[in-house]
DNA sequence: GATGAATGAGCATTCATTCAT
DNA sequence: AATGAATGAATGCTCATTCAT
């Protein structure tokens, strides 16, 4: 009887999950612009005015799967920061769940390195802005303990290299495919290696 | 042949790059399906059934900014492995090659960068896939040339390092202004910085 | 029949009776065709969908707030024309009525004003034809008799004096409130007395 | 070779104004929210779409129409003001250009009457404001100065007085048609004559 | 080379209505 | 009586493209 226990609410929200999950597959797929709500509608199977009745717009729908996705990536990161690890260790553990998400979320992380640059500017979309903000805050302030700790090349601008290693390592959505021939352990693995160093004998 | 006499051709093909450019731009900063084809005729003071006298289609235009950009790139490529110089030298150079191009055209790295995977499936653009495959040879080779002379990890995984390599320094597109504080030359080298190891003494 | 069985019904028809009221204030203030029957279901505090349990549909709703409202009038006019006064007494008395239709249900009447002459072309709605029939022939027996009777100038039309009287009168709805400065009943006498004439030594 | 020499411009105009004719008498008949574009665009022969290479909008169509009408009726209010007549001969002015009005535009006239009072509340519909308060002060002023002069019954209300002639006046535009078996001319000097007083011998 | 008018297909969204629960 | 999900048709509007002038 009560809406926890029902299975009315658990029925709609699964509905608005199906929509969801179709959407951002086709946003990540073919482009924000370019996917119409005809095109997830018909793959949830019904008529695209009956989306409005789950979603108020287009609109709604890309902002509901960007604000799940940037607040499931934060809670991860809060939670891997209040264990109190080295930086070193901290910073392992924050690419660790950066690959976990594009191996489970990928729709999600393509979409997001693909739209947020444009939707940024999109009133109801400031979210973009400052969760990316705290985001690189959590990153930045390892790199900095971790150069001071000497684990992390001293030379390096710490603003650079953050931006360096999150967009190689977010990029792995592009080319990674669980039907691909490498596991998600695998490219992480690569990535790290990558990380101490691919030029060598030549400080 | 002269120039008096191909006055009307150079006149029209001065229009025609002013109009690649602005589409360009509009392109990198709107996306190419949510810019529109007024778009562009408004910022070259036609109007928009004018610019089908220059270009044959919305796709056209943005197909031959893709092909420029990449028949340029791959001839600063050629230019740079005709030098045969080491595998490590010609690294450089290639990364170089990359600053330079996102330095002095913006836009159609841009461009290229967010919309090439989804052009790739559609009839006409099918050079993107073959060009491609042609950058990632030449930079491959000299990848396995270089872990074979000893200047790169050979635990490396050649082709995860060119994707990790490549996105992560094509992405500087994204974030790299000409108002910002850092010259390219100073991106460049700590890039390269970057690459010679973030992590140390952890082998 | 007794409380205890009638209870149901009564609340159902109360529930209608809210339906309607709120119903007439939406479409006299917005329009018949922009109001929603969401609207109407949003102010009644249930689903659009609900409505559909005390109306057929939307037209239906329209439909019987107007036929209430020219079944009361004319029943008003009923009583006053039964009364057998002087023509000019039985105008007073018309007069009278229609402001007080105006005090007592501006919405109806003001629906009336700005939808009759629409709603009066579709199939369902004869009766808007058939009883504004009716009430021109209550005003016009008056006007004639009046003229009849030497109260009323002879000169004057009685089809044409009716529509200007009747167009003066019933568009006070339009900007009589409440809240106003004026009472109905000083609107009423004001009215009178331009009835009596404005223009003055002019004849 | 001059846009005013040349036919292009009047061709557009000619236009323009088939457009704004056909929109204001579905406008009047129908209603501005019931009437659709597609029904505007259906008579004028060209397809939806196609209207907004003319109007930016619906709202701007009936804007113009609006704007229109209410300017000229002001001019021809104005030149009847500077003549400087008595108040008496500058109401019957005023009262000969309404019925011109009338006569001549009366889906524009109809168009307002019907809705002006919703569009008011519409940002971009201010002008209906201020210029229904210029054409109220125009009257004003002759009623106040007409009762100075002993013309205008001393103990009506001005600012009833005024609203109860315009409702009944423009109120015309609902029955009166050009075949209906009343001249304008007609109705006009019947209207005139109520405001002599319908009612008589009873002051 | 460019204009201005138009096309035709499509888009996001709205809305009255239905119906199983 | 009411809900919540869905329908199906329509709505205002956009856009790439065409073409006579």
């Amino acid at each position: 009887m009560e809406k926890g226990a029902s299975g009315r609410t658990e029925v709609n929200s699964q509905r608005r999950k199906l929509i969801l999950d179709i959407a951002a597959r086709l946003f990540a797929h073919g482009g924000y612009s370019a996917t119409t709500v005809r095109d997830i509608a018909d793959e949830a199977g019904i008529l695209s005015g009956s989306l409005y009745h789950h979603f108020s717009s287009k609109e709604a729908i890309i902002r509901e799967i960007l604000e799940d996705y940037l607040e499931g990536l934060l809670a991860n990161y809060d939670v891997i920061v209040e264990e109190n690890l080295s930086s070193k260790d901290t910073l392992y553990a924050l690419i660790k769940a950066a690959f976990d998400m594009i191996d489970e979320q990928p729709h999600a992380v393509a979409l997001y390195q693909n739209e947020a640059a444009f939707l940024q500017t999109i009133p109801g979309f400031e979210f973009l802005t400052s969760q990316s903000g705290r985001i690189e805050e959590v990153w930045q302030a390892q790199l900095a303990q971790g150069q001071a700790e000497g684990d992390i090349r001293a030379s390096l601008d710490p603003a650079m290299a953050y931006r360096f290693i999150r967009d190689g390592m977010w990029s792995v959505v592009r080319w990674y495919r669980q039907d691909g021939k490498y596991s998600i352990d695998e490219v992480r693995e690569q990535f790290i290696l990558l990380l101490r160093g691919v030029l060598l004998n030549d400080e």
